[in-house]
DNA sequence: AGCATCGGGATCGGAA
DNA sequence: CTTCCGATCCCGATGC
């Protein structure tokens, strides 16, 4: 039942270089055209360049060529602070403003059901994180899950690895989660991956571009060979081990674990 | 049938 | 140099 609902219904799916003009509505702005080249080039500038943080937010957003719709200056700052360089696992906790968050682009009333989709969301333990009954209320939903009282996703093993406290040395290489979420503040990519449900974290690839972003990882790596959605995926599966980031029942999703989800946020906001 | 998902397991590359 | 970790790579199996 799920299948029919999945991307075709409120995702715009557009095809790479296929700048065809219009997706159902929504930002008109990122006419979805997936240009690895210049965003690869874009990011790959912003990353090496160990940014001050202050940049206008707009910036970017020229950069990328077809931008010109920033959502919210949110978007930009956060892309250019996620990745800076510098300390990418400094989080900080605590400083996460819940409302306005970047606001998903699916204009689509499908969630509208939303038990449909999500009752059975569970099936990695008691956490009793439900992504159910939010979806169209657009505006400030912080609530469901947010308080389950504490994440018993860190399974035991491996609690603190995600937070350092010691300042690091040198950097540290990217992570994929990290890379995503930057993705995720990258409007250009929204024909790649979008916020399903972005206070939750929940988040989704798209079946026709979910590639040339794990192309795009991979090049960021500089692999030699070159990175696949299902090899992605093999390291996002690793992630529902380590608490990053797990798996929803629903095709091509994901949720980020509300500890990482807060980790990358507040690195996405220092100032 | 086709696509997505899953997880084992070997291996790689960088950091400590 | 070794160890550890995260990711990569390949695979067969399973699910929808």
């Amino acid at each position: 039942m799920l299948t029919e609902l999945e991307t075709r219904a409120y995702v715009p799916e557009v095809k790479l270089g296929g700048c065809r003009g219009s997706w159902s509505g929504v930002a008109p702005s990122s006419c979805a055209e997936v240009d690895l080249e210049v965003i690869e080039e874009y990011l790959q500038e912003h990353s090496l360049e160990v940014q001050p943080a202050h940049t206008p937010s707009t910036s970017m957003a020229a950069n990328m060529g077809h931008q010109t719709h920033v959502h919210s200056h949110r978007d930009a700052r956060i892309i250019e602070n996620s990745w800076s360089g510098q300390h990418p696992y400094e989080w900080r906790y605590g400083c996460h403003t819940p409302n306005e968050e970047y606001k998903e682009p699916t204009p689509h009333p499908a969630w509208q059901s939303p038990q449909d989709q999500w009752e059975h969301i569970t099936y990695y333990e008691p956490t009793s994180i439900y992504i159910d009954s939010d979806s169209q209320s657009s505006s400030s939903q912080y609530q469901d899950y947010q308080d389950s009282p504490s994440p018993p996703s860190d399974r035991g093993e491996r609690k603190d690895r995600s937070l350092p406290l010691a300042p690091l040395s040198g950097k540290r290489k990217e992570r994929l989660f990290q890379f995503l979420f930057e993705m995720l503040q990258t409007p250009s990519m929204r024909s790649c991956i979008w916020w399903v449900q972005s206070s939750s974290g929940t988040f989704q690839f798209s079946s026709q571009n979910k590639e040339s972003l794990a192309q795009l990882w991979g090049r960021r790596k500089g692999n030699r060979k070159t990175m696949t959605y299902q090899k992605m995926a093999r390291a996002l599966r690793n992630y529902s081990r380590t608490g990053e980031i797990h798996k929803v029942k629903r095709k091509l999703t994901y949720r980020f674990d509300e500890k990482t989800l807060k980790g990358l946020q507040g690195d996405g906001k220092l100032e």
